[in-house]
RNA sequence: GGGUCGGUGCCCGAGUGGCCAAAGGGAACGGGCUGUAAACCCGCUGGCAUAGCCUUCGGAGGUUCAAAUCCUCCCCGGCCCA
């Protein structure tokens, strides 16, 4: 796809939010390949679908012949970015720091076309830093005034929690960082959610003074729900890329459970889908959304996206079992792949052969957190155990097993969970 | 450093000696309705055994038959003063 203007496809999709100058910044790119940044703070060894925006937007700019660059914060991270927070951040370590980069390279490797370079770690030249140094030649560069009157900080100010002066110091950090990308990256552009807004122009605000250049910022809107719930959350929490963390097939439910007001903004946004073909996804949606083929899209693009597509195949395969009107019992080898989808918990055959009360099965299976929750969900006919509602008391026992080795739980309308007798 | 106000369950927030496992709201979870959607309605939300007991109101001690509530010391935060 030759040319297309970025910066429109971006504000097409809903991901134009702010940028600076933006006759200048679209001078600048139509020009020439731009180099640009993204940063990211490591504060766990994987990336959540909350990080995915930022990450494809350093893919579509790179699929125009710009070169991005992630920068993982090694630096910032053990200092902690005010904004958007109410109360002060845990600082983490060294190790986890680094072990949480090495996490995070992999995924990306996965994201971007990906080159040795592609990913700083902004550590490396900070700790290189010393304090006298970054008083005389960063801090000089900065007024209080200006960082005080930012957004992310004067919330802290007036906020009752206060902020220390390690999180203040933040902005400086990531100004330094963008100057630094600069003077030896040649980088231009940062890009980011619209909560970095202020961090952005604190560092372009400092190549001018220290470069004398004009740097240009560019961020998308915070991604939401309709509903008003936080993006890339679930009931387990956060949504992660990693497999370990959130398996391929939960992953994919979590998209197909996406609400109709949201499924084209998220098409939109979170895929690399052009602008035509999810118009006419949407349109075909519209003709009957019961059918949720926005929804199947959408999942079936990210699950491919992150996991490949025979994770994919086996991920949809597990949700027409679990979802189709036919309650029958699943053959088994259907149930073996079950258990490869699905969170299984094992309990031993002898604790089976003493037919234990439904409620303490739940509890030591991990299905609810206690007993007292298990009977709760009971009573309120949450819980179905191999098709079959449960109510208190029942027990279950060896003879309820299917294939003399599984039980399927099901806890509400849309959770599962295998139990394997071993 | 001084003064003052405050730290309560996931969050906000009431409670200021027993009637407090702790009001109310938000949120979560579950049920109903649906389309594994939204909205709405209802229920429920410390743990363990059936009416009972155990652990919780920043931390550690203490007073009392009895404390989230009183006292002492400590930690943390806001605001004002130096």
């Amino acid at each position: 796809m030759a040319h297309t203007d970025i910066v429109d496809d971006l504000r097409s999709r809903g991901l134009f939010h702010d940028s600076t100058n933006e006759t200048a910044l679209r001078a600048v790119l139509a020009d020439g390949p731009v180099t640009l940044y993204h940063g990211i703070d490591p504060t766990a060894d994987s990336l959540h679908v909350g990080h995915l925006v930022g990450v494809l937007v350093l893919r579509r700019f790179q699929d125009q012949g710009h070169t991005p660059l992630a920068l993982v914060g090694g630096a910032t991270g053990m200092v902690g970015d005010p904004g958007g927070r109410s109360d002060e951040r845990n600082l983490l370590d060294e190790a986890t720091l680094s072990a949480n980069v090495e996490g995070i390279r992999k995924q990306l490797e996965g994201l971007l076309d990906f080159a040795d370079d592609l990913m700083v770690n902004n550590l490396t030249w900070t700790s290189e830093i010393n304090v006298i140094d970054f008083l005389r030649d960063v801090g000089k560069h900065a007024t209080v005034n200006q960082m005080i009157a930012k957004e992310s900080v004067k919330a802290r100010i007036e906020g009752e929690a206060g902020i220390s002066f390690t999180e203040f110091s933040y902005m400086l950090l990531q100004a330094n960082d963008f100057w630094w990308l600069h003077e030896h990256r040649g980088c231009l552009l940062q890009v980011g959610g619209s909560d970095q807004w202020g961090n952005i122009t604190a560092g372009i605000d400092m190549i001018r003074r220290r470069s004398g250049v004009a740097a240009h910022g560019l961020t998308w809107p915070l991604i939401t729900r309709s509903d008003g719930k936080k993006f890339g959350k679930s009931t387990e929490g956060n949504v992660w890329l990693s497999a370990e963390r959130t398996s391929p097939y939960r992953f994919y439910q979590h998209w197909i459970q996406t609400s109709d007001d949201d499924v084209e903004r998220y098409l939109l946004q979170l895929t690399l889908l052009d602008r035509d073909e999810i118009e006419t996804i949407v349109a075909d949606h519209q003709t009957n959304p019961a059918e949720r083929r926005g929804q199947l899209r959408l999942a079936a693009e990210l699950t491919s996206l992150i996991h490949g597509v025979s994770a994919l195949s086996s991920a949809r395969e597990a949700s027409e079992v679990l979802f189709s009107k036919d309650a029958s019992r699943p053959d088994i080898a259907t149930l073996a792949l079950l258990a490869e989808e699905l969170p299984v918990s094992v309990l031993s055959r002898s604790l089976l052969d003493e037919s234990p009360l439904a409620s303490d099965l739940l509890a030591l299976g991990g299905v609810t957190a206690s007993k007292g929750e298990a009977r709760r969900a009971l009573k309120g006919n949450a819980i179905s155990i191999n098709g079959t509602r449960a109510a208190e008391p029942t027990t279950v026992g060896l003879e309820d097993l299917w294939y003399d080795r599984y039980l399927l739980v099901r806890s509400g309308k849309k959770h599962y969970l295998l139990v394997a007798e071993g």
